[in-house]
DNA sequence: GTCTATACTTCGATAGAC
DNA sequence: GTCTATCGAAGTATAGAC
């Protein structure tokens, strides 16, 4: 459902890539180890330098590649048109979508930031920076149509995308607290805390003062 | 200013706690080496162990440490009054002030939040678990004087601590993507960020649809 | 492309002298 | 309380046969 791409010979490279994710997902970067990636692949240790030369190299292809499609698809969200609350609300969604499916995202988004962004080179960077430009473009134009203030698109997209990010990540740990009963209240649903969010964009985007439509139920495309 | 203790002999001990903050915030629990934590705390590598027993118990004796002074603090600022939306404007500024006066906190917070709370044992969850318990009674307190509406403490918690975790712990990567030039848009400032959280949590308790005031300046108690 | 074998380093942890 | 010395396991990476 992924990809056949040309060769058929997808077998030990995407699989060091999977394994790759799952185990850089879990331990970090530096914890992380060639040896486990190998043999959650199934693969000899050798071929994970044969194909990608040494661990950071794999580490920042994994991360260029995941950033760089999801920024793609948000963009694809921002020329594909409806007014720019929607827009917003899909990316959103979209966000949400990808960051559940692929717990490699969150993950590994937390760790690059907790550590100041160590392993990352300058295309690295230039891919996780595609995911605020979006956020830039659609609030441009919602500022155009006269529907939304000014307001920095950073902004926006820190507090739309951290909790998020938050939320889907603490998944375990809340399942966890909420086992050993040490909040005496509900986990909220996940699709209740998505439709909070946005919102709660909506709400610091509006140009008058006052509240706005709720949002539609999550629209997703792809 | 923090404590003189019950022993004049505060020095391997604490020297470590401070070395181990720095380290575990820098790698992660795995990555985290004795031999360098030791080594920045000017001690030997078996007073580590002498005073901690190991790694992991170090660990945990400090996020269990700083986790619950933070819940202490937040619980003071409830019982010490004020409206419902003062109080929550101030535990939102005391957050924002000790993230980023210890970056261990945010750093450490990601990390665990990233890896699913494999390190924790339940002391150190049920510290963890008093920051959204606080905001909770606090947002019982609005309900009750019936300027808030209710909402799910966590979907507070989450959408208003998450955005200035990341964003705190983000500093050093925004500032070299402000260097490189891979946004087109100017970095928010730290003020800005913080009262615009403050902001968006009044707006979403609200108990009628409408706008609210702007928070107070930044108010900060201790 | 794929494997074995291995070089070299660093890791967490302990024993035991002082 | 503090140190030296060291063990055994695990780490990244490479050389070279097939």
């Amino acid at each position: 459902m992924v990809n056949k791409e040309t060769t058929p010979k997808r077998d030990s490279k995407t699989a060091i890539f999977e394994a790759a994710a799952q185990e850089f997902a879990e331990r970090g970067f530096d914890a992380a180890g060639v040896d486990r990636i190998a043999a959650a692949a199934g693969v000899n240790k050798a071929m994970l330098y044969y194909h990608f030369g040494n661990k950071q190299a794999l580490y920042r292809e994994l991360l260029r590649g995941t950033f760089s499609r999801v920024a793609t698809a948000l963009q694809a969200l921002v020329e594909e048109g409806g007014s720019a609350e929607e827009v917003l609300d899909r990316m959103i969604a979209t966000i949400a979508r990808v960051a559940e499916a692929h717990p490699f995202l969150p993950a590994v988004m937390l760790r690059e930031i907790a550590e100041g962004g160590t392993h990352l080179d300058r295309d690295t960077m230039a891919a996780m920076a595609g995911l605020p430009r979006a956020f830039a473009s659609v609030i441009g134009k919602g500022v155009q149509a006269g529907t939304m203030r000014p307001l920095n698109p950073l902004i926006a997209y820190f507090s739309t995308v951290a909790p998020i990010m938050l939320f889907t990540a603490s998944a375990p740990i809340r399942k966890e607290m909420a086992g050993t009963q040490q909040l005496p209240f509900a986990m909220p649903e996940r699709e209740a805390f998505i439709t909070h969010v946005q919102h709660m964009l909506r709400r610091s985007l509006a140009a008058d003062g006052r509240d706005t439509q709720a949002p539609a139920a999550t629209s997703s495309p792809r």
